[in-house]
Order: structure tokens, then sequence, then C-alpha cells
DNA sequence: ATAGGGCACACCAACGTTAA
DNA sequence: TTAACGTTGGTGTGCCCTAT
């Protein structure tokens, strides 16, 4: 709250006399790799208690350019080392060496640094954020990475292995039209089958990399379309594979995007409590509930809501009805136990199982209301096909009350 | 949050090159 | 730097209900 004029740092100008021997040996001691001009005016302003030398930038543009000139000439001419160049060395020296062309155009140097900027933003964004961090984990060669049967025709381009992960034989076919120059001049992402490739493409004079994976399907068998004995070899060759220790870096999910996701659709949820799909709620309500499988709007009946074939012990309970959905059992069992009032009132979470419920819980004389839920799997069984027709569940039950 | 159940769906994994 | 394409299978999550 107190009036920044009277800045220390601000009035504290200090001298390019007293800047400059601290500037060149900044630059001569930065990290080229990793210094920008950005980086060096933050540790300069650092270093001059947080006096901002923007006002300053060409003059200490000039002098960076300067001594990174005699850093690169001393370097050359003493040990040879590599001028800079690549990966993010270039970012600083071609700023640089922009400002010092008299003749370049206005504003590429700004423009060029809100880029960098804009992208260094980004990824500090990204690196703060836990969807950007990785971890080094075992290789398994399961999903994508199981290893597959090749055809003679396709272990042939793949150096004779016959038994390859899908993304290993990609990366084959990819070094094999590499090696023997097959790619489309004109279309870079094209190469044209030799004599090998065309029993993998025949009638093709032109595959694209995106068609070959696909193609390639007619060559490659599944382990689960495989003969027992290339079976056990594919089992020899994943246990080979997986004992050399192999890992790959993986990708953390985005966890913060899911945490944030879970709890607007809880809010929504709160908000829609009385929202029912029979009454045709709000086109919004109706969104937040598809909003973890979004789209499509194809997804069938929940497991939960199919009906099931009760047995006769757990159908006494619910009121004589045979075919119910879970749902609708986990509900009238509650009643039934509300209505004989066979919560312990000591403890409600416990059940003191009369008679009728002995029988569905094994003989249990006291269940908790958790572990109930266990013993119904053993009285519910998936309808058979002409129990389906005429199915009731509730509204059977309802029309029987 | 927790327990039980099954299903649908999204996402991720590797690989390559090009265009935007 | 990212999306584009195509492949398969493992994994995670939400749905749905009920009570504590």
């Amino acid at each position: 709250m107190s009036a920044s004029p009277g800045q220390r740092h601000v009035d504290a100008s200090p001298s390019n006399e007293a800047v400059l021997p601290v500037l060149e040996w900044m630059v001569r001691h930065a990290d080229i790799k990793q210094a920008s001009l950005r980086s060096i005016l933050q540790d300069l302003s650092f270093k001059f208690g947080g006096y901002d030398f923007s006002s300053r930038k060409n003059w200490i543009k000039e002098h960076v350019l300067r001594c990174l000139r005699e850093r690169m000439q001393t370097a050359s001419g003493a040990s040879g080392e590599q001028p800079i160049s690549g990966g993010n060395a270039t970012a600083p020296n071609a700023s640089v060496n922009r400002t010092a062309d008299p003749e370049g155009p206005p504003g590429v140097i700004e423009s060029a640094t809100r880029k960098r900027r804009s992208n260094k933003a980004k990824r500090s964004q990204e690196n703060d954020d836990d969807t950007a961090t990785y971890r080094e984990s075992p290789l398994r060669f399961t999903g994508l990475m199981a290893p597959v049967m090749l055809a003679p025709e396709l272990a042939a381009v793949c150096g004779g292995q016959d038994i390859l992960p899908r993304p290993w034989i990609a990366k084959q076919l990819h070094a094999y039209v590499r090696e023997h120059e097959l790619r489309d001049p004109s279309q870079g992402m094209r190469f044209r089958p030799d004599a090998a490739l065309a029993k993998l493409f025949p009638d093709r004079d032109s595959v694209s990399f995106f068609e070959m994976n696909k193609l390639l399907e007619q060559h490659i068998r599944k382990e689960s379309q495989c003969a027992p004995e290339e079976q056990a070899r594919i089992q020899a060759w994943r246990q080979e594979w997986e004992a050399k220790g192999l890992t790959q870096r993986r990708k953390i999910p985005a966890k913060r995007a899911r945490v944030r996701a879970g709890r607007q659709h809880l809010k929504e949820k709160a908000l829609g409590a009385s929202f029912s799909p029979l009454s045709g709620g709000s086109q919004s309500t109706q969104d937040s509930h598809r909003s973890s499988t979004p789209s499509t709007g194809k997804r069938k009946a929940s497991g939960l809501a199919q009906p099931l074939q009760v047995s006769e012990a757990l159908s006494d309970i619910c009121g004589g009805a045979r075919i119910l959905s879970r749902c609708e059992v986990v509900r009238l069992l509650w009643e039934y136990i509300k209505k004989q009032q066979l919560q312990d009132p000591n403890d409600r979470k416990v059940i003191q199982c009369d008679a009728k419920l002995q029988r569905v819980f094994d003989g249990e004389t006291r269940v908790t209301a958790f572990g109930m839920n266990r013993f119904l799997g053993k009285h519910l069984q998936p309808l058979q096909r002409n129990d389906e027709v005429g199915r009731g569940s509730q509204s059977e039950l309802d029309s029987e009350s």
C-alpha cells in the first residue's frame, strides 16, 4: 500500500558502468543451452535488487551479443567447443542476431519473443499442472504392445522375425521403406511397394503410411488366433522381452481435469436432484448426467438396471417378484428391514436377521448394511431368454400390491 | 465414502511423417 | 508443437440404488 513511487529500486538506478561487468560475467558463465535474453534480464534484475531493466533492453541485447561472440570465438579457438546450435540454444542466439541486424523488420523480435514467451508460458503451465508429469514404468507387452504372429511374407521384411508387437512392425516397415528409398517423392506420406512389399500390398501402386497398419492386419494373427505351439512361442517371447527389464516413459493422466469434472458433476447432480429421466428434465441436466460418457447416446441400460432371476428365498422378501433388477432388490430389501424393524437400535448399520433373511444370508443372524450386498449375488441369476417375455419388474410388483 | 454388481465409454500405450 | 491415421487391450470412471 505504501506508494510505489517511493520504491527504492527504481530510484536507485544502477549506472551502465556498474551493470556492464555483472552482465558480462553472467553471459560468460551462463548455461547457453538454457539461457535466454529474458532469463538474463531476470537474473540481472534480481542481482540489482529488483530493478526493472526493460527500458535498457536494447543496450543489454547489444552487450549480450558481443559477449556471446567473444565467448564463441574463445571456445572455438581453444578447444573446438561446438557453437551454439540446435534445441533451446537457438532461441537467445537467434533473437540477439536479429536485434543486431539493422535491416531486420521491426516487430520481428517482439513477435518472436512473444511467441517464445507464449510457448514458455504454455510449458510452464503444463509443468505446473499435474497433467504434464511423467513416470518411468516397466514396459509391458500387453494391449497395443502385445506380440503378434507375423505371416512369412511380413516376417521377410521385418528381418525374419515372426513375432513382434504391432508398433514394432510399423517401425520395421518404416525402416524398410527408408532403407530401400521407396518413399514417393511427390507424396511424402506414401510409398511405392517393391517386390517384397507387393506381397503384402498386392495390386497397390502406392500405399500411405496411414493405410499400412490396416492392410497389415491380413498378415498378422493375434495370440488367440494361433495354434497352441505358436501361442507357447509367443508366451516365451513375452517372457524373454519382459525379462530384459525395458522401461517406458508414461504420461500421468490428467488428474486435475478429472477432479474438476467430478466436482462439476456432483454440483450439477445436486442442483438437478429432482430430475427424472422419465419426466423429461432440462437439457443441461441431461447433459450433466451424460458428462462422463458423452456423445453417442447409444448407451444401453445399466447392468444394475437389468432384470435378473430372483431366488425363491429372496423373492419371499421382495413381495413375491421373481424378476427384479439389483437396484429394485436392494430397495425392497431395505423396505422389508424397516417394516420389520430389523435394524439394531444400538448400531443402525447392523441388521438382525429374521428367519426369512437368514435364508438369504447363509444363516447369519447379524449382517452389516454393507455386508449384506455380498450375499445377494447367489440369489440373483441372469435371465433365460424366455424369462424376459412379460418381465414385470417393479411394475409387476406394483400391480400385485 | 462405502459395499455389491456389469456394462459402456474414454483414454492411453508405440510408431512413423507431414502440414499447419 | 500438435493433430492427423490406424491398430488392440488394459485401465479408470460413471452409471444406478440403498443406508449409515
